[in-house]
DNA sequence: TCGTAAGCGAGACGGTACGTCGAGTCTTGCT
DNA sequence: AGCAAGACTCGACGTACCGTCTCGCTTACGA
């Protein structure tokens, strides 16, 4: 992350939270309002108040920047309910929340586009895996429970679960209903659930 | 598609296909060397041998150019093996091939990313749609076949199977491999086929 | 334009004739309009209704059918008053009512100054000299009068005569007045009948 | 003309001075070089090390441009020889040389040309008015010295004087040779001084 | 307290690509 | 073979952004 280092012993004007500040919430608004492939980096200097300089000395280049708003979008929230269903349907409804709250939507996949013929966007990876960490925490402790087999793929599994809502995403220009969740985990943790053994004793 | 209409009788000279072939040629190279965000309309021109105005007249954007070179790009490819788990991995496996060996991996992720903050793309709808029809007709039969409930949620059951893939293909940098697909099939077929219903009888 | 043509003839060439008529009338009227420099070969072959390959099977440029239709406007027209006087003041007098009336005014400077940097205009100067050639004519009048010294360098004559003008054309966005013209004529035409001998004389 | 404004307390990063005579030099060269009408913009930025933005800043069109850099071709050069003749021989023979070593016998045709039909060109006429000062001067010193008559029109008495010449070099292909200069003058020069007075007095 | 080093808004800079337009040529089918 | 129509290659147009670079100013720290 760029945040302004706390690291001392520079001489000169420190650089302006504020600028910080308003760069990032104009990048924000701009995202939602004209998308990614539409924003210049001198409309979010102009909406910020802020010369472009201002931008480049904190980002390398608009796509560092726009990787960095991204970073303050509502990601994957851990929520613990006891049970890995309670805990996927509850995260999961929750985050598809975003996708008409905040550009999101937009958001998220241009990059991930972006990030397919780009090579400057290992920063992203890091972003995105945090991001998903909650979800690898669910299964981990539905692992602790004995809910789910101790040599569950948790990876795949979790891919498993987010994989129709990234599908529905990206390749459909509809929102995503919300009321897909609940079948959309049901159908996948059942895939997670019976394991192999299971499934042959049954 | 902007392939060369079938109506007639129009003045003037024809559209030339080498010209049509050339671009889109061209397109694809420029596709894999490149990538997408890198891809100059100019570029292509200069690599199919033609004027830029013979790309415009046939396409209004670069975007539209690069979503119809994309329907050349190898989809789903139907297979029918007998058993849907059969079905399933042969097709997936055969797909997965396509992104070591076609620019698929980068173009399909990029033009899915504009779609998002592109409203032109209504297009590229289609072309996916059509490109995942394979994965639909499998399930059809498995129905037919009485392998899985007759009230499945099909399109549920192809963004589960496909999700994985399309997570790893548009989260990750690092290539897919092959091995991945056994067992992300059977996971997910598990889901598919452990119905409510049987799950109960069991 | 396109009305099926009235010639009982076959094949061949029916319209061959208004086509070219109506190739340089569009061309004076588009002239008149737009300017030179406004002209485009596609908007006569519009206003013609003719194809392009028709204009350019007549002349093998732009420039060279606008300096044909150019010679179709008009020029000095050869008038014997009896004087020298009276052959320039009315020759002249008639010559620049033509800058009011046709697109003269626009077409003589636009060619000339195009032919300052193209080398394809040789033309040019066969049309220009023809033009002139009356002026020519009442100075070797004059000559054969006895009105003007044998030995008077006709051509520097002619060129102070059209000179002002000329002057006044290319260097001047005003309309010229008739009214300079007697004057003009009479300053001018002092300078030539006052031969060198003639002045020592007196 | 477009030299860098004196007004002050401008924000921002002010237009470089190099640039600007940068373009000037290139476009001169390359008039000299390729004549007016084949002159590009993209030409005299590349030649120049500018890029096309910042010619377009400063001139809004390649016209005005090469207006600009008209003016700094060298123009009538004011001489006091003590007699209307003299100073007429001298200016006039300096200006002519002048067409065989700058591009002057391109540009003034072309762009007088090309004023004939643009309405941009305004500023055209005050740079042709500025650069012909020197002669109205000479005539001003003539009547002050009761070499001519008081009364004389020194606008027509100019264009008699200037006529020839550009008679010559717009409708010519040929150079102007420097010992038309001599008959030239004086044959105008007869015309301007023989006053209509003194024309019956004799 | 004051110099100085860096940050600041503004906007010009060299580039590169855009999408459009026109010149002059070529290719249809019709006459 | 000429014609109207219109697609072709080529190349310039004028615009828009990118990321960099001055300008003339703050603004904080350290001497």
């Amino acid at each position: 992350m760029s945040a302004p280092p706390e690291t001392a012993a520079t001489a000169g004007r420190p650089r302006s939270r504020e600028a910080h500040r308003a760069i990032i919430d104009a990048t924000l608004e701009l995202l939602s309002e004209v998308g990614f492939s539409a924003l210049t980096v001198e409309s979010v200097a102009a909406r910020a108040g802020v010369g472009k300089a201002t931008i480049y000395r904190r980002w390398a280049s608009k796509l560092l920047l726009v990787v960095d708003a991204f970073g303050e979008l509502p990601a994957l929230e851990d929520v613990d309910t006891g049970s890995l269903q309670g805990d996927l349907e509850t995260m999961l409804g929750r985050y598809i929340e975003n996708f008409n709250t905040t550009p999101l939507a937009t958001v998220l996949p241009s990059l991930a586009g972006e990030r397919a013929s780009s090579s400057e966007l290992d920063v992203f990876d890091q972003v995105l895996s945090r991001r998903r960490e909650p979800l690898r925490a669910a299964f981990q402790r539905a692992v602790a429970r004995g809910e789910v087999a101790a040599d569950l793929d948790i990876a795949l599994a979790g891919d498993l679960v987010v994989g129709p809502i990234a599908v529905r995403l990206y390749f459909t220009g509809a929102r995503i209903h919300p009321d897909i969740v609940v079948p959309m985990v049901e159908m996948a943790l059942r895939g997670i659930l019976a394991s192999p053994k299971a499934a042959s004793e049954s």
